[in-house]
RNA sequence: GGGAUCUUAGCUCAGCUGGGAGAGCAUCUGCCUUACAAGCAGAGGGUCAUAGGUUCGAGCCCUAUAGGUCCCACCA
């Protein structure tokens, strides 16, 4: 095996060859197989309408992650991809579209529409897949699905009747949201609430006296927001305790301009504290007065058309635009001498999520999902610990919305999504819900039915998402096998939306959880911390910093340093840091491979590891514990913190630099063998658990430094064993690193440059110690600058004009007879003779005090104890030299 | 109004069940040492927001305060 690696790690190229290679051997693909337990993650699948952003890079880089993780470990591991038809984004979208081309979407209809939808979705619905891909995500491929295909329009088809029948899913007149420029209802979830300048008016209407006339004396004064609600007032209210209105309930009042008699109503709704205490009440257009009407059999009057402009309702204002009849209303009132003045007021007003416009309440027909049964084991299942949420924190939001939870509107006046299946008879109007359109009403006898034209709320299917997408309704081997899923990860941001209406389905449809646990990550900001947004422009393109730096380095930055829930900052000094360690990655292989040439390595562990490669082993054992318990926690961030520390740090800065004598012609065949062994197999080792953190440069390492395995995918995860414990080995090494960091330090204090090698003298009365440095010798030479080491028992042969360095229960001394200034070398010890004072004082003080002694735990003491005896030593050392110097 | 969360080195952030403060970047010094200058060796830099409390011991737990971010509610 002879290879030539470049010198610098570069993934163009080789990105797109590995993936081709994965896909060519189906490694992604998932098939339903007894003899293994499965692990399954579904996609949150993206809009078809939809760009790679970041946010999908951290998506479904976290899901990779686990998925890679879990396939290596033996699992039978699904991801599960698919696309959103995204109901209303979409339509939004194609409109736009239609626009330009001088389209009417009402001139087009709804076929024609619908025609160009499904045009839409097979010109740019394979888009953000292919993008998903350049990630280095490893869904199976084959199992695609969309929300509107055959499969899950079955599924929504099925959910809508069982629920009608059972009385979870009716048509309803209530107040709903609307949108005036969709011109569609939308649910509660998808209303932002905006704080915007307003104004508050504050308005009198005349009493009547009992006469039946209008008062010019007695007027009820109130305030409002939106003076053109007016015109649908049916009723003024105030508070019953109220002792300032006592004798006016039951008189009325004259509603201005539309000359309306109202009533004058008692509510407790209405608060005494704020304003005047008396509020008018617009039963139609506001969501507490609809409570207020329907408690009082108040009048409903719509006053608005779908565009928001005033309706025949409002007599001379009808036709106009909302605000253009706020405008004269407010002047008319003023000219009646009823406006009593205005006041500028900062409030909170609905908006619609996806197009920003001010949403009107109205009273209207819509279908709805009956909320309060629907709810209770999704409930249950987060609070007894069914279904766990990653952070914890997540749970307060989650109930935060079950405990408040209302009526889900799920009619939508739109033509992309799925059409509600509910038919009408053209005779007698009957409705009929059923999977397909009747054929003979059983009222009337007539044959001829219109279907409802609404359609669904778009998340409405994808809350059937990880059944429908294993085949539900049918009762397929997948559904049996994959259901539930394990983990599903997703972005905090629709919980509300997605998350909890998954949860319901899934108990609802099967009976069963659809997760074990939901991950939570949170948004990618920019540098600044503001969120990415196409109208500030500040959006990082993915795909860019993929071309730029592989899909590694991407990967590896929008996972390191951060934690589930949390949001995070994403600037290139970052992905750098990122493009550097893989870089790094590569020249440790690029050395190894060197250096092995042609050789043929044994494949079991030889004999004559030295300690140093027992060291190595014994830290990547432990490497290999943490970092996999670190990832079943979900604690990808930490879990990829240890493994590039280990690999940068532990293995390149120091195991590679420390056998680099043993690698070198000359040298002793059985030592060198052991080391190459050594170095090839912790390297493997650590590229496997880095595997599924950085898919490429991974699988392009493993490949060209072994012929066993065709790719480091499908090859095994490390697991920690016993027997490569080489605890006296570690501590050996440990020792020697501490003297050549000394050594280094010591010269660099000093001045010296690296040019001047120098002899080390090692002083150490203990036997053992002596043999440490001994066997290490060697290793100050490549390390710290030795031309020779001598180890002693006692200071003899040391001249006085050294630099020391203390250890436990040895002293390193370099001499520099021309180089060193006694002076400056007494002070250098005195500062680490404070050092170790304060460690000294610290320690004692746990260790005299009773409460420590009698409270803490054992194991805790004893370590305390251990430290304690290495700082006496050391401190004595220290002492020892300065006495020396100060003779 | 209710709730969550954050405040740790110049910057961005880790810090898992309480047990001697960490990383990356930036800064400074010295090195082109035959894997890597996208590198190596070192250095400086923190009253862990503030004030109390619990504890043998607090960055971590509790209370309050200040400031930031977010979610929910929407008093018209």
């Amino acid at each position: 095996m002879s290879r030539e690696l470049a010198k610098t790690y570069d993934p163009k190229g080789i990105e797109d060859r590995l993936y081709q290679k994965w896909l060519d051997k189906k490694y992604f693909r998932a098939v339903v197989d007894k003899t293994k337990k499965p692990f399954t993650i579904v996609i949150p699948p993206p809009n078809i309408t939809g760009q790679l952003h970041m946010g999908h890079a951290l998506d479904n880089t976290m899901q990779d992650i686990l998925i890679r993780f879990k396939r290596m470990q033996g699992y039978n591991a699904l991801w599960q991809p698919g696309t959103d038809h995204a109901s209303i984004a979409t339509e939004v979208r194609i409109i736009e579209k239609l626009k330009e081309e001088g389209i009417d979407k009402q001139e087009l209809g709804r076929e024609g529409f619908l025609k160009r939808a499904w045009d839409w979705k097979r010109e740019y619905g394979g888009r953000i897949i292919e993008q998903l891909k350049k990630l280095g995500s490893s869904c199976d491929w084959d199992r695609e699905r969309f929300t509107m295909d055959e499969g899950c329009n079955r599924a929504v088809t099925e959910v809508f009747c069982k629920m009608h029948e059972k009385g979870w899913i009716y048509k309803g007149s209530r107040i709903i949201n609307w949108c005036p420029v969709c011109n569609t209802s939308i649910s509660d979830a998808e209303v932002e609430y905006k704080e915007q300048a307003g104004h508050f008016w504050h308005i009198k209407y005349p009493l009547l006296e009992a006469d039946g006339s209008v008062s010019k004396t007695e007027f009820l004064e109130f305030a409002t927001t939106r003076p053109e609600t007016m015109l649908g007032d049916t009723a003024v209210a105030v508070n019953p305790e109220d002792e300032r209105y006592r004798g006016l309930v039951g008189r009325k009042v004259m509603l201005p301009i539309v000359n309306r008699v109202i009533p004058i109503i008692e509510d407790s709704y209405v608060d005494m504290e704020f304003g005047t205490g008396v509020v008018k009440i617009t039963p139609a257009h506001d969501p507490n007065d609809f409570e207020v009407g329907r408690r009082h059999g108040l009048q409903e009057i719509n006053i608005l058309n779908d565009d928001a402009t005033i309706n025949e309702n409002g007599g001379k204002y009808a036709g106009l635009d909302r605000y253009e009849a706020r405008r004269r209303i407010v002047e008319e009132l003023q000219d009646m001498g009823l406006l009593v003045r205005i006041e500028d007021h900062v409030h909170n007003v609905g908006t619609h999520d996806r197009c920003g416009t001010t949403i009107e309440p109205m009273i209207k027909q819509q279908w709805f999902v009956k909320m309060q049964e629907l709810i209770k084991p999704a409930v249950e299942a987060v609070k007894n610990g069914e279904i766990r949420l990653v952070p914890e924190r997540m749970e307060k939001t989650y109930f935060n919305w079950t405990d408040n939870i209302r009526d889900w509107c799920i009619s939508r006046q739109l033509w992309w999504g799925h059409r509600i299946p509910a038919y009408y008879c053209s005779d007698c109007g009957r409705i009929i819900v059923a999977k397909q359109k009747p054929d003979v009403c059983p009222d009337c006898g007539c044959g001829s039915f219109t279907q409802d034209p609404d359609t669904l709320d778009t998340w409405f299917s994808s809350a059937l998402w990880p059944f429908s997408t294993l085949g539900w309704p049918e009762q397929t081997e997948d559904l049996q096998y994959f259901y539930p899923t394990d983990v599903l990860v997703t972005g905090y941001d629709i919980i509300f939306f997605w998350v909890i209406r998954m949860i319901f389905s899934g108990y609802e449809q099967m009976g069963e959880r659809p997760f074990r646990t939901v991950l939570f990550h949170g948004l990618v900001r920019d540098s600044q911390g503001r969120k990415m947004s196409k109208s500030l422009g500040n959006g990082i393109d993915p795909l860019e910093i993929i071309s730029q730096y592989g899909a590694d380095a991407l990967r590896l930055t929008l996972i390191t340093g951060n934690a589930p829930g949390n949001d995070m900052r994403f600037y290139y000094e970052r992905v750098e840091a990122s493009r550097n360690f893989a870089n790094k990655v590569w020249n440790a292989a690029r050395f190894i491979i060197m250096n092995m040439g042609e050789e043929k390595l044994p494949a079991a562990q030889p004999e004559g590891l030295e300690p140093v490669d027992k060291w190595i082993l014994s830290k990547f054992n432990s490497l290999v514990r943490e970092a996999t318990e670190n990832m079943e926690h979900y604690e990808l961030g930490i879990a990829v913190q240890k493994v590039y520390d280990f690999i940068w740090d532990e293995f390149c800065d120091w195991y590679i630099e420390m056998v680099k004598p043993r690698l070198y012609a000359g040298g002793n065949v059985k030592s060198r063998l052991a080391a190459l062994w050594t170095l090839k197999n912790v390297l493997i080792g650590a590229l496997k658990l880095l595997h599924p953190y950085m898919p490429f440069i991974t699988e392009e390492i493993f490949c060209n430094l072994q012929d066993e395995e065709e790719s480091i995918m499908i090859s095994s995860w490390p697991v920690y064993r016993e027997e490569l414990r080489f605890a006296k080995e570690e501590k050996e090494i440990e020792t020697i690193k501490e003297a050549v960091r000394g050594i280094r330090n010591a010269r660099t204090e000093m001045n010296v440059p690296p040019s001047r090698k120098t002899k080390v003298f090692v002083v150490s009365p203990s036997q053992e110690i002596r043999g440490i440095f001994t066997e290490g010798q060697l290793f100050f030479a490549s390390l710290a600058y030795a031309s020779e080491v001598a180890v002693q028992k006692d200071r003899t042969d040391i001249p006085d004009d050294a630099v020391s360095v203390a250890l436990a229960d040895a002293s390193v001394y370099i001499p520099f007879s021309d180089l060193v200034d006694i002076k400056q070398e007494i002070e250098r010890l005195e500062k680490e003779k404070k050092r170790l004072q304060g460690e000294l004082a610290r320690s004692h003080g746990m260790l005299s005090n009773e409460k420590f002694i009698s409270k803490a735990p054992a194991a805790k003491i004893e370590e305390e104890k251990e430290k304690l005896k290495k700082y006496t030593l050391t401190m004595e050392q220290v002492e020892n030299r300065l006495q020396q110097l100060k003779k």
